[in-house]
RNA sequence: GGCCCGGUAGUUCAGUUGGUUAGAAUGCCAGCCUGUCACGCUGGAGGUCGACGGUUCGAGCCCGUUCCGGGUCGCCA
């Protein structure tokens, strides 16, 4: 191995200006070009690529060390940068390359299973798998330095409104509700277990009884839950709360961090302030808590007009305390055959949906799944109150309300998708929304009743009568953060009263001794003084993604798990050894 | 746990009705080549068709089981 050639340049940062100058550049080989008696290599590193020529009629050994080079080889070399006999226009340092002088290898490289390049189509597990490799495109460096300017922009901003930057511990105790902890044995506590946090939750609100007044985190998170597109087993939130604060201000805030942070990173002015939804309009227009508002497609009851027909699955929905609802989509009629509907109506019952119903406004007149059931006039009525134009379809969905609005949630997904109404002529749409008024409770499917976001979240005011006698009718001082059709963020105004905390517990089934075992220390810094708070958490990995225009968060995770939450790259999880199990005083079931 | 899609050369894929020695592109190796930049030309190497079992005279192809990857539902306070 020769020595270090210290590097005065880097590749991607050379341009016409440099000409005559002396430098050094270290970099992997992306391509070496021979030519007999000359050898062009590109040379890349995170900047980008330039061009080194050696020629034959340099020193004989520098040009054989030249013609030996092969990709991803790491090297140095040292030259004198010219402009180049004809540009090349596709690369930003195309008007000049390197008369290369000195060249040292610093190592070699195999021939590597994956591309470096960022158009390859390799599968997903090769690229996790070498993943140190996948990282060498020129996409990947630009998402990883991105997802570090989001997090600076979110640093500057929330430290200059106040915020202090506090570690909350990562060892903590296990919750048993909610998501599934990741459990840690302790050594010196044989038999009992931290679990890794879900969420810096219960220290922050800590921290707000300790006076830290605003806290800030980029806090990593973990749970032991299946993953997603855009679920990771450990993943990373910005988390913050606030003391002294109602709801309005929190958005407030939020607004100010969302708007600098799409000028800074996207140029564009974030018109504020955002619109808000409530949870029951989104529901009922856009059969989701996060809805996509790029496009139209909104949701219509028909319940009224069919709940006295023939049509058993109509009238049945009704009387049964459902509804029927449907879905205009524009056009769409000659995009799907009966097979394309039944194909999704199979898709449907994943949601719930035991069956769809379809209207079509055709040449040649209305036809329905349901026309048997139906007179001319009778279709005629449905068909303005969707307000269905020739070629139009419509579908339809008769069940329980939560399965109504899951079913055409999807489908009004699915049909914008096809028809290309998303982002088709503008693709740099950022469509923000809060939704906010969530219900408090949900049914839990056992005749129970469970928090909807934790049991920590705030009634609002006026509905703190109703607790007792309609709990499924409170409304939670909650709000989601919304961006085209995913939510980025969500958080609430917290319970500071301890007599309201016991109630909400008393109501959600736990008893004196559960509520004291699992957060029994909350209550506790409360009998001592704590302010009126709430905060918000986004989730950084989804935001990133979607500011990318990534499809998946593991294009913004250096190193990201697997399907079956594995670490392609260092094969994590791992066997514990016996010693290691002896200590920790545990024993395996075989 | 359920459902859907996929697994053939290092990589991305094709492979007809089940029929000779499983192909292409790219990458890799060698030779030639002084202005390439997806260099070009010539030649070459490279395969447990995910695995196991079955049907068959004969299986990459059909059947069963299983493993692996991705998507999704459940789940994600």
């Amino acid at each position: 191995m020769d020595g270090l050639l210290e590097r005065t340049a880097m590749c991607g940062e050379l341009r016409f200006a440099d000409v005559g100058k002396e430098i050094t550049i270290n970099g992997w080989v992306q391509r070496a070009r021979r030519l007999g008696g000359l050898v062009f290599v590109d040379l890349r590193d995170k900047t980008g690529l330039v061009q080194a020529v050696f020629s034959e009629g340099a020193r004989e050994d520098l040009f054989a060390k030249a013609e030996s080079l092969r990709s991803e080889y790491v090297v140095g070399v040292s030259g004198t940068v010219r402009a180049r006999e004809s540009a090349n226009p596709e690369l930003p340092t195309g008007e000049i390359e390197i008369e290369a002088s000195a060249l040292v290898i610093y190592s070699e490289a195999e021939t590597p299973p994956i591309y470096v390049k960022d158009e390859d189509k390799v599968s997903e597990d090769l690229r996790l798998k070498y993943r140190y490799l996948d990282l060498r495109k020129p996409k990947m460096q630009r998402n990883l330095r991105f997802r570090a300017e989001v997090c600076k922009i979110a640093r500057d901003y929330f430290a200059a409104a106040g915020f202090t930057e506090v570690e909350t511990p990562v060892l903590v105790k296990p919750t048993p509700e909610g998501a599934r902890d990741y459990l840690v044995p302790s050594r010196v506590n044989p038999g009992n277990f931290y679990a890794l946090p879900q969420s810096p939750q219960i220290y922050k609100q800590l921290l707000m009884a300790s006076g830290t007044d605003r806290y800030f985190q980029i806090a990593k998170c973990f749970r032991d839950e299946d993953l997603r597109a855009d679920r990771q087993p450990e993943f990373t939130q910005i988390d913050l709360e606030m003391s002294f604060v109602s709801v309005d201000t929190v958005i407030g805030i939020q607004e100010g961090f969302l708007a600098k942070l799409m000028k800074d990173t996207k140029g564009l002015d974030l018109p504020l302030p955002l619109p808000r939804l409530t949870w029951k309009e989104a529901m009922e227009r856009y059969g989701s808590d996060k809805p996509d508002l790029r496009f139209g497609i909104e949701i219509v009851d028909i319940s009224e007009e069919v709940a006295k027909s023939e049509f058993g699955v109509f009238a049945g929905a009704v009387s049964a305390g459902g509804s029927v609802r449907g879905i205009c989509a524009p056009g769409a009629s000659d995009l799907y055959s009966r097979k394309d509907i039944d194909k999704m109506t199979d898709r449907c019952r994943a949601y719930g949906a035991k069956g769809l119903s379809w209207l079509r406004v055709g040449e040649e007149g209305i036809s329905t799944s349901f026309s048997k059931f139906f007179g001319e006039h009778e279709l005629e009525r449905l068909v303005s109150v969707f307000g269905a134009k020739k070629g139009d379809l419509v579908l339809i969905a008769a069940d329980a309300d939560k399965t109504v609005f899951k079913t055409l949630g999807f489908l009004r997904l699915e049909l914008a998708e096809r028809l290309g109404l998303i982002g088709s002529d503008a693709p740099e749409v950022y469509n923000f929304l809060w939704v906010v008024d969530f219900p408090l409770f949900e049914e839990d499917g056992e005749g129970g009743i469970t928090a909807m976001h934790h049991p920590f979240t705030a009634p609002a005011p006026e509905d703190v009568p109703r607790l007792a006698s309609e709990p499924l009718a409170v409304r939670a001082l909650a709000y989601d953060i919304v961006l085209n059709g995913n939510e980025i963020g969500g958080g609430s105004i917290r319970i500071h009263d301890k007599n309201l905390q016991h109630r909400m517990f008393e109501i959600l089934g736990l008893t004196e001794e559960e509520t004291k075992e699992k957060f029994g220390f909350l209550l506790d810094a409360f009998r001592y003084g704590v302010p009126p708070h709430g905060g918000i958490a986004y989730g950084l990995d989804r935001l990133v993604m979607l500011l990318l225009g990534e499809e998946s968060i593991r294009e913004t995770i250096a190193f990201p798990k697997n399907q079956a939450a594995e670490d392609p790259v260092s094969g994590a999880p791992g066997v514990a050894g016996d010693g290691q199990l002896e200590e920790l005083g545990l024993a395996l079931r075989r």
